[in-house]
DNA sequence: CTAAAATGTGACAGAAATGTCACTATTCTG
DNA sequence: CAGAATAGTGACATTTCTGTCACATTTTAG
């Protein structure tokens, strides 16, 4: 077994810190290592730069107001680069900046905070933030009268229990999940999951579908998937 | 054969900006495009109309206020068209219009957001019409120089050839596109591929990684997956 | 430089997945 | 109702995937 450092299950984040005022810079930077993050800091644009030369934070928190350039230039900067350009972005506002607020978010900012804003508000929302963008809480889920497929994480849950597919079940369930009660044509069904320069027989769908119904069937759910005679499949909830 | 959904989910939708701004105009094209919309934009009433001659947007977003007319009156005048008259549009409006900004939907909006907005609500927004709309999602795209991997389509690309996995080195993958430059522990590996609670040698990373290894070598980049001794694995771009 | 530790790598056996076929059952048409 | 068309189903051979092992190679510590 390998020796682990500190990062595994309590894995932590790093937070960037982009502010000039030393006081709120140090007090954020305070807060959030007692939070568990990592934390580093910047005093202006260029120092914000440099930093991300050299580490990849999991979410940037910058202030509106920098010495040298605005957050919003910052904020164009990152969506700029290739390697950080998704990082999740906080912006800070005074209050007075209310107008310019508004174009720094359109611009790039995932979320913003006017100031002063609490400590526990900006946690909450780094919180937020880094459950989404690492998928670990908000991973997409489909749902449909009780099926639940999570397609990220390829975990699907009937009535609260787990249901394990193949990947081409997998595939055809969802399918039938983003269109729920629509007639799915057996063409339309291959295009999707097989592609369109592919050679299968259109009957191997109904294999597939069969394979796919016996596995709904542990969930009294077999009936769910409608045949519908010359054209293909639909899924109803019944 | 059927009736059936014309859109494949490899196929992008195409997204109508009507903003007048053009910072605000062109950060959500910028955003958009990086999501893997196709965008097209207008900054006034009358472009938009144009617009819509040429192509038939999946989705439009409309700024309330735009310098020819309303954005009332422009969704009336969708909406008054035969062919593209379905089609879902979100209203921006900025939070004094409030009152407006009610009627506004009750004429024909699909959904509003009051701005200053962050993107990814936005995006969230766009995806849940597009979904409800078409049953289909624009598939979500994770890049990484080169590497562009369709989650959602189980597709991967490097450098604009094909490259096929199988689901375990799909997934290790993955975790290195959504961490890129990030040190990811055998232990954080095993956990987020295999689970918790799984019994999984922890030398069976090792072997996986050799397999995704050897795939990325037909690509020359099985360099990209580097070793660190002791802890684990990162993928970088060199 | 040497021994120990860690990682790379080929091989393998069992499991799972896949597409096709043949046959059966059901539904539709006239 | 009979024949035709369509869908359901079990079986199958083949391919792919998976986790583990044993041994080779590399790196590190002393």
């Amino acid at each position: 077994m390998a020796t682990l450092p500190e990062k595994s299950a309590s894995m932590q984040n790093n937070i960037l810190i982009v502010e000039d005022d030393m006081a709120i810079r140090e007090m954020m930077a305070f807060s959030l290592r007692r939070e568990g993050f990592d934390t580093f800091k910047a005093a202006s644009g260029h120092e914000a730069l440099e930093q991300l030369n050299q580490v990849n934070p999991d979410l940037i928190v910058i202030d509106w107001g920098l010495p040298d350039m605005s957050g919003i230039d910052l904020i164009d900067m990152i969506r700029r680069d290739e390697v950080i350009r998704e990082v999740p972005i906080i912006m800070l506002t005074a209050r007075a900046e209310e107008s310019d607020k508004v174009k720094g978010l359109e611009r790039g900012a995932d979320d913003y905070l006017t100031k002063p804003a609490s400590m526990l508000e900006l946690m909450a929302r780094i919180r937020a933030h880094l459950r989404r963008s690492h998928g670990f809480e908000a991973s997409h889920q489909i749902e449909y009268k009780g099926i639940v497929m999570d397609a990220d994480a390829h975990e699907i849950t009937i009535d609260g229990e787990n249901l394990s597919l193949s990947l081409t079940e997998f595939k055809l369930l969802k399918l039938f999940l983003q269109n729920p009660n629509k007639l799915l044509a057996r063409e339309h069904i291959l295009n999707h999951i097989w592609g369109r320069n592919t050679f299968v027989e259109d009957r191997t769908v109904d294999v597939h579908i069969l394979r796919l119904r016996k596995a709904l069937k542990k969930h009294n759910k077999e009936k769910w998937v409608q045949t519908v005679r010359g054209v293909g499949y639909k899924l109803v909830s019944q």
